[in-house]
RNA sequence: GCGACCUUCGUCUAUCGGUUAGGACGGCUGCCUUUCACGCAGCAAAGAGGGGUUCGACUCCCCUAGGUCGCGCCA
């Protein structure tokens, strides 16, 4: 057994870390073996999009199941029929998709259980392990209301808890509906062995008597989740540490049936930039707005994967890697804060590693997600599609997310004449224009349109005249991307080809 | 209010009683250079505070402070 009451000895709050060597609860050790294959769940309820912190839990679970040769389920927790939506739903299965997240078999959809939920609650009753409460909310608000003026917890004052059966049988016949609640353990302790947060320790006068079931005899989640992750033989539970002080409540539960509690798991919660609970403005977003940000599955991976995790020094993971390192010993107890820079940063890392062939098809599939897609995508054919590929090398590494990779391609697909942004009409104004008009007639002679000729050509043109490449280059790059920024100028004349690169200067050259 | 958890550079973290406290992001310098990037080289930057234990503490214990979470017939 993992868990256990003792006397109301042991110093209440008390979290003795194991040693080294030592970290897994024996008996945990035992009871999961490895003959016993490991079943992880991720467990959403649908009342919004799957944010940054769901999302990191799903991996959590999915790395470890991977890791154990075990699978991870998907649960979606569904009890709350006012706030649970179907778009909700598919909003959670699609960003686990995107973030290359699989489950076995079809989700489970908690609601659907409820029978059997209020199964279990009727053996608890029928075993004396549970108990009908008919206080009214108002009797519970009172309650409530008179802990807070004595500055006690507020808790359940356990009226009904002993009642006699007679005056049971009056409430009823009186028409009342009941709540069921657990008669828990009102004396000693309960011990949570987690994984992640070491012995937690519960004196059992905090934890009161739940409630199992409604008074419209639905299931409370508290009793859904134990009686699922145990009939679905969830081994370990990873998730959110806001479930600690839960896991508690719950091990009651399983005490009270009988059953095995899975290992637990409590990761802390991420936190926003300024440490206080992660808002929208930090980051809380679904993560379709991270895929319409223009970051890609693998490294929103490996930048969650590292918060709160890590495996020394290294910060690059590969799926594989991830998977091959990944561990429970490993995860920290303090909460991370979301840094938006260095996601970024390693975005970047992942789109420059990535082939050409590659990171076009990511930006190709990733444009109807981009607020400014729909003007690439007017203009995708196959011409289009081989300048990009073309051009990809000098735009992927002057871009950190596929947002601004197609900024950076804008000049590709943009029309004649090309706006110009005011620096790009500054240069040409001062000078450039000369530079432009000369060039032309030896662009125009070249017998073939290369980078590297064009190079030469232009080289030549600035020792000739003594004009820095810098002057020539700069007004080239105006009139041909109407930026001052860019990929290198004679690969963009390259990409660009002739008839378009000659056009282009002429606008300018012209003007 | 009660309870639980947390606290190493600005941020993510390494360290599992003995280190000049390491790496990464970001910042700053410089190099490279047709722009911007990339890349490379370098610099600055940390053990919340206070008590113990110990030959020795970031590491173990206690207290304080701060932060987070929980305390629903929500999940």
């Amino acid at each position: 057994m993992q868990w256990y009451t003792t006397g109301a000895n042991g110093k209440a709050g008390a979290r003795i870390r194991a040693a080294a060597g030592a970290r897994f609860p024996r008996s945990t050790a035992r009871e999961f073996s490895m003959s016993d294959a490991v079943v992880t769940r991720f467990a959403p309820s649908p009342t919004g999009f799957l944010h940054i912190g769901g999302a990191r839990t799903a991996l959590f679970n999915w790395l470890y199941a991977r890791r154990f040769g075990g699978k991870m389920l998907l649960r979606i927790e569904d009890t709350d029929r006012e706030r649970s939506t179907d778009a909700a739903i598919s909003a959670i299965i699609d960003g686990m998709r995107w973030l290359g997240l699989d489950w076995e078999g079809e989700p489970i959809y908690q609601f659907a259980r409820a029978a059997r939920h209020a199964e279990a609650a009727h053996q608890m009753l029928a075993e004396g392990k549970a108990y009908k409460c008919f206080a009214t909310q108002q009797e519970l608000e009172a309650m409530r209301e008179a802990a807070r003026a004595e500055k006690r917890p507020p808790r359940y004052d356990g009226r009904w808890r002993d009642r006699s059966p007679q005056d049971v049988a009056a409430a009823e016949a009186a028409g009342l509906k009941p709540v069921v609640r657990l008669k828990a353990p009102q004396e000693g302790e309960t011990v949570v062995e987690d994984r992640v947060q070491g012995r937690v320790v519960f004196p059992n006068k905090d934890l009161d008597d739940i409630v199992l079931l409604r008074s419209d005899g639905n299931p409370t989640y508290m009793l859904a989740v134990v009686v699922d992750d145990h009939d679905m033989g969830v081994t370990h539970v990873i998730r959110g540490d806001d479930h600690l002080t839960n896991a508690a409540r719950q091990t009651h539960i399983y005490q009270a049936m009988g059953w095995r509690v899975p290992v637990m798991a409590h990761i802390p919660l991420i936190h926003g930039s300024d440490g206080a609970k992660l808002s929208k403005r930090h980051g809380a977003l679904g993560v379709d707005a991270y895929r319409a940000l223009g970051y890609l599955p693998a490294a929103l991976r490996n930048y969650l994967v590292r918060l709160g995790w890590s495996a020394g020094d290294k910060e690059m993971f590969s799926t594989q890697e991830m998977i091959d390192a990944f561990d429970l010993p490993q995860i920290g107890r303090s909460p991370a804060r979301f840094d938006f820079a260095k996601l970024e940063n390693l975005n970047g890392h992942y789109m420059r590693a990535s082939s050409d062939k590659d990171l076009l098809a990511a930006l190709l599939d990733t444009l109807p997600h981009l607020e400014k897609g729909a003007a690439l995508a007017a203009k995708l054919d196959d011409s289009m599609r081989a300048k990009l590929l073309a051009a990809m090398p000098g735009l992927k590494e002057r871009a950190k997310t596929l947002v601004e990779l197609l900024d950076g391609a804008r000049f590709l697909y943009e029309e004649r004449p090309l706006p110009l942004e005011p620096k790009a009409a500054e240069t040409l104004a001062n000078g450039g224009r000369a530079h432009l008009a000369a060039l032309l007639p030896r662009l125009a002679a070249l017998p073939e349109w290369t980078a590297a000729a064009a190079e030469a050509v232009v080289r030549a043109y600035s020792e000739e005249t003594g004009a820095k490449l810098g002057s020539v280059a700069q007004p080239l790059r105006a009139a041909l991307t109407g930026r001052t920024t860019s990929p290198g100028i004679f690969d963009v004349l390259q990409v660009l080809g002739r008839d378009e690169s000659l056009a282009r200067l002429k606008d300018q050259a012209d003007a």
